[in-house]
Order: structure tokens, then C-alpha cells, then sequence
DNA sequence: GCGGTAC
DNA sequence: GTACCGCAACGCTAC
DNA sequence: GTAGCG
């Protein structure tokens, strides 16, 4: 089956001096590392610079990288043979105090009965923080613009069906006790953090793949930090989900 | 973490 | 030798 | 335009 990861350009936090130390980003892969890293030159837009991304994430190259005091990986929603077209529509919930992880949970419940009516397969997994992700396959024939523009109406009708609980405001201060959709995480160079990408917290929570019948406000789902527990029992059916793509209906 | 550069 | 430095960077939204 | 956001 083809990897989550095959063939995206991926994005890593490094901490070589340990989560409270100094830390940056890298894209580009640096020339000293080994021969075997897959990666794919990319000339950013506007800036003249050339970023050989690494693209996809076997065992050997996680090992590399896990060695290079890699913490996070992001991945971008579209893959190398199709840069222009995501595979992915990508709901980012992300709750604002005093909302938690609860909230969170509840925002993707009446999302996910959205989809379904609209006869859309999706799949869920943790941020790693407080947050959820909630992932649409699509046949990367769509630009960003247009899931981008589909995830943001399926955000106001959901706004709009619950004010209360959920935003779609950019400003913070603006979404206080709210779960927010960031839809504008649909955009090409943007990242999502990966399935089983680590956070540079306490006890090392992960970003992990559920499947929806997992999904519960549960202390045990929320602040995982235990990825062998779950390997084998979400990741399957997400993936399988992940690997469908799903056609979008007409997007107006 | 590690290569590159400046002293 | 050792000290310091870079390691991303942009579109979209709100004001 | 500039600042905020991710």
C-alpha cells in the first residue's frame, strides 16, 4: 500500500539542545546526508532558492532524522507528481481556551455527520496537542484554492448551525472558548503535522491516526503518548481511508 | 547536530 | 582551535 | 498599507 507519507515534501523541527533549547526549522536536507534520503529539488516560489525537500519517511530515513534531533514532521497536502493538487482537505481544529480537547472532540463529531450526509469518507487523528485533525480524501484534480474554498464552507455552515462553539476567526483573541477551523491551512507550501509525528512537549505526545469509533473525550485518547498502544488498531483504517480519494462533490 | 566561516 | 552562525519565509485575513 | 496568524 502506498505510504501516508510517499512522495510529500516534509518539513521538520529540530532540537538539538532538547525541547527547551534553541530550535529552527529545516527544509532543505542538508548536502552531508546519506546518499539514500529521497529528496526532490523545488524552487520556492518568488524567493530564488532551490529547497531539496526530503520526500516520504521510511524507517532508515526516520532513524537519520531522529538523529538529527528531528522532533516534528510536516508534510504538505499534495504529492511530488502533482504539486498543484492536494489529495487532502484538511480540517484543522484547533480549541481556544477554556475549550479543550472535549470541545475539540464534539466539533469533529458534527463534522463528521456533515460529511456523511454529504456522502464524504474522512478520517480524524490527534494533533498532538489539544487540537484534531480531520482529513477528506480527494483525486488531486483540485487546486488548493478549491478545497481550501470547500473546507471553509463547510466551516460556516457549521459556524453558522453552532455560534457558540465554533470560529472561524483568525484573530485569538476573537475565538475564546471556541474550537477554530483553520481552513486556510489549504494552501500550497503550507504543512500539517504527519501521523505519528511527535510534539516537543512533556512526555512527547503524538499525533495520532483514529478511527472514528476510537474518537471519544476520553483521558485515554487525549495526551497519548504511548505510539506502540496504538499501532495496529487506528492506523489501518486511516490509511485505508487516506488511500481512497474520494471525489469531492461540485465545488461552488 | 553539524558544516562553514572568522578570528 | 574555538567561537559563532544558520538551519523557513508567505499568503491570506483583519484592521 | 501594516499587523497578525499559522
Amino acid at each position: 500500500m502506498k505510504k501516508c507519507l510517499d512522495g510529500r515534501y516534509l518539513v521538520f523541527t529540530r532540537y538539538p539542545d532538547g525541547i527547551d533549547g534553541k530550535w529552527f526549522y529545516q527544509k532543505d536536507c542538508p548536502a552531508h546526508a546519506p546518499s539514500w534520503i529521497k529528496t526532490q529539488a523545488h524552487v520556492s516560489q518568488g524567493g530564488k532558492r532551490t529547497i531539496n525537500y526530503v520526500t516520504g519517511a521510511d524507517a532508515a530515513t526516520l532513524a537519520w532524522l531522529g538523529n538529527q534531533a528531528c522532533i516534528e514532521v510536516h508534510s504538505w497536502l499534495s504529492r511530488t507528481r502533482n504539486l498543484l493538487h492536494p489529495d487532502w482537505a484538511v480540517f484543522d481544529l484547533d480549541p481556544a481556551p477554556p475549550a479543550g480537547f472535549a470541545e475539540a472532540v464534539h466539533t469533529a463529531w458534527l463534522l463528521k455527520d456533515l460529511l456523511d450526509d454529504l456522502n464524504l469518507s474522512s478520517c480524524v487523528k490527534t494533533s498532538g496537542g489539544a487540537g484534531l485533525h480531520v482529513y477528506v480524501p480527494v483525486r488531486p484534480i483540485y487546486t488548493y484554492q478549491q478545497t481550501r474554498d470547500f473546507v471553509h464552507a463547510i466551516g460556516r455552515i457549521l459556524q453558522k448551525r453552532h455560534p457558540d462553539h465554533i470560529t472561524l476567526q483568525r484573530p485569538v483573541a476573537q475565538r475564546t472558548g471556541k474550537v477554530y477551523i483553520d481552513y486556510l491551512q489549504n494552501g500550497a507550501g503550507k504543512t500539517m503535522a504527519a501521523p505519528y509525528s511527535p510534539r516537543p512537549l512533556a512526555r512527547a505526545p503524538v499525533s495520532v491516526p483514529l478511527t472514528w469509533s476510537m474518537l471519544t473525550s476520553h483521558k485515554t485518547v487525549y495526551g497519548i503518548t504511548n505510539v506502540e498502544e496504538w499501532l495496529g488498531r487506528g492506523d489501518e483504517a486511516f490509511w485505508s481511508v487516506l488511500c481512497s480519494r474520494q471525489v469531492l462533490p461540485a465545488l461552488r
